[in-house]
DNA sequence: CTTGACCCTAAAGCATACTATAGGGTTTAT
DNA sequence: ATAAACCCTATAGTATGCTTTAGGGTCAAG
């Protein structure tokens, strides 16, 4: 299969396709006689199995370990693997917790402003941020 | 005051100042004969409202915005200011939804992990990565 | 008078994940 | 034969918020 009907199938662009391969993401897939790139259904398992991955917040860098574990399974254990996920359930953890206390922190700020046309002379919101003397 | 003395009052480095200024957040200061900045109070205030921007949660685009309310309050309205912060607010929102579905999906696959030092052969995070026939 | 601490500019680099552009072959259909 | 649709490479651009580099003045102390 072409890059074309690969990225249909896969639903990614085929820029992304060729950007995946420059990455080390994907293998360099054998040539046509004409250079033109020639797929299997591999390639579309690996990119289903890339982006599932993605979906689960793991990054292209973290995606290229996962996939190496997965190519060579019996060269690795489940602990290098479940590292992996428990590492990255730290990091979404922490970002959660990071975006909460932002939240936090704004929405009672944003919540103290009552609005309205009126000229910001006195908003709450602007004061809010001044430094405390 | 000089850059290096308003770096270490606003502990920000001098490059970050610098970047600030190019990147339209602060003024261009005055300068001395020999062409070094001269910072007033006002650009430490300016340095501390900003952080907290950030801390909030604002980019530095956003900033601006809020800057220029800030220097000009009785031109903008009370909803110009309630708007920033709301949509913020909804944008951080939706980054935890997002972060939280992510957590939930990539937690229940990890937990199905026994982990150990077995070969990654029968690994049911890989598995879960791949596509359902 | 030189050393070290401080300041300056302009431009490039970093990380991430792509997207776009320029310039040029190939294949398929009419 | 020509136009549309497809493929190729290499390079640069996008967004964000800085940091680093290169190359070079300024100033106070010893």
């Amino acid at each position: 299969m072409r890059i074309g009907e690969l990225a249909k199938q896969s639903k990614l662009s085929i820029e992304t396709l060729r950007y995946y391969e420059q990455a080390g993401l994907m293998d360099t897939p054998l040539r046509l006689e004409n250079g033109y790139r020639d797929y299997t259904h591999a390639s579309l398992t690996l990119l289903k199995f890339i982006k599932r991955a993605k979906q689960a917040g793991f990054s292209l860098k973290e995606i290229r370990s996962l996939i190496s574990f997965r190519e060579a399974k019996d060269q690795h254990t489940l602990d290098e693997v479940k590292t992996l996920g428990e590492t990255k359930l730290a990091e979404i953890e922490a970002q959660i917790l990071h975006l909460q206390t932002m939240h936090k922190e704004l929405k009672s700020i944003v919540q103290a402003c009552c609005g309205g046309t009126a000229s910001a002379q006195d908003c709450v919101i602007l004061s809010a941020l001044e430094p405390k003397l």
